[in-house]
DNA sequence: GTCTATAGATCGATAGAC
DNA sequence: GTCTATCGATCTATAGAC
């Protein structure tokens, strides 16, 4: 039985990725945290806003530690760039799993979260134009580069789950890596 | 006033990409259409689903006809493909309209509609791919590449709508336009 | 064909016992 | 801290007058 505020944070977090904010109902939170409303109250005083954010926050946190601190190194930017799609591919599940943000952003929960969503996307996309100056990408390329590269994981993640096919996932960020490559630069 | 079908179905579709399936609610739908409830369940007998599988059916049909179609067309591959990014462009308002499947397919409604949001994503990769392989790419690069220019575009458009920014889907065409140019074969 | 009224279910949220 | 019971609001859907 989970009780610790974490381990109800992760079913929070893959019931919002399968059904969005909207859809996500406080029956099936009950249902498969085992958690009554009462406790649900406890750890999440505002209710299910509370629990979205608290989902929110802990998606941002994890990038934040696993993927966007080590892409910080200015003396080994590729390896945190190789390091990035390496913790990407992990996260995801290697296609399995969808963005948390990606459903948020294409739903009601955009109007009510728009710093966090936008904060999520601009905070990787600059993290990766930096890296990949380092790298050797002259600055527009850098930018357009980790712009092409963010969408790409995006896009991949929502045709992945369209078509039942996680293969996709791994393809793009195949497709991705060497995108980022030294040999690529413009 | 609108009465006609297919004007409803419009606004449907706007309403249900700016909030997906199970955000939309039966009181905006009147609101936006001006329609009481009687005359939704006139015009859709099947309620919200039926509301919903009709627009999914003219999303189809109109890149069935705009899309599609043009790009079948064996003797000018190129042709149909640079009309493709042109149609894709305009379709989605220059990056100010987001994907109604994509939005679908990271919902509720991915269990509700499979095959229709699998449909559209399969055809669209299928045509591309052909369109490709008829312009010169080997086949598994055509693949490769069709697979990347939809999943290229989704992605873009999470990305613009996360980050209230549509020049980033103006971007991404760009770029896929290039990628799918005879310079870039494989 | 369009409306109003309302049913019946489910929603998110709260109260209070233990 | 966790439960059950229940609130009021909102939801989708239906009935029936016009």
């Amino acid at each position: 039985m989970v009780t610790e505020r974490s381990d109800v944070t992760q079913i929070l977090a893959e019931i919002f990725r399968e059904h969005g904010y909207a859809g996500a109902s406080l029956s099936e939170i009950t249902n498969r945290t085992g958690l009554g409303k009462g406790s649900l109250y406890h750890l999440f005083p505002d209710g299910k806003e509370g629990m979205a954010r608290a989902v929110l926050f802990e998606v941002a946190d994890w990038f934040e530690e696993n993927v966007f601190m080590p892409m910080r190194a200015p003396d080994n930017p590729d390896g945190g760039i190789d390091h990035m799609f390496t913790e990407v591919l992990r996260f995801f599940d290697t296609g399995r799993r969808t963005c948390l943000m990606g459903a948020f952003a294409l739903d009601d929960a955009r109007d009510r979260f728009p710093s966090e969503i936008q904060a999520y996307f601009l905070d990787w996309t600059r993290m990766l134009a930096t890296a990949l100056r380092r790298s050797g990408f002259e600055k527009n390329a850098a930018r357009e580069a980790a712009e092409e590269v963010v969408a790409g994981i995006q896009g991949a993640l929502v045709l992945a789950r369209s078509l039942g096919d996680p293969a996709i996932f791994v393809r793009a960020i195949k497709r991705l890596r060497k995108r980022t490559g030294l040999d690529q630069q413009v």
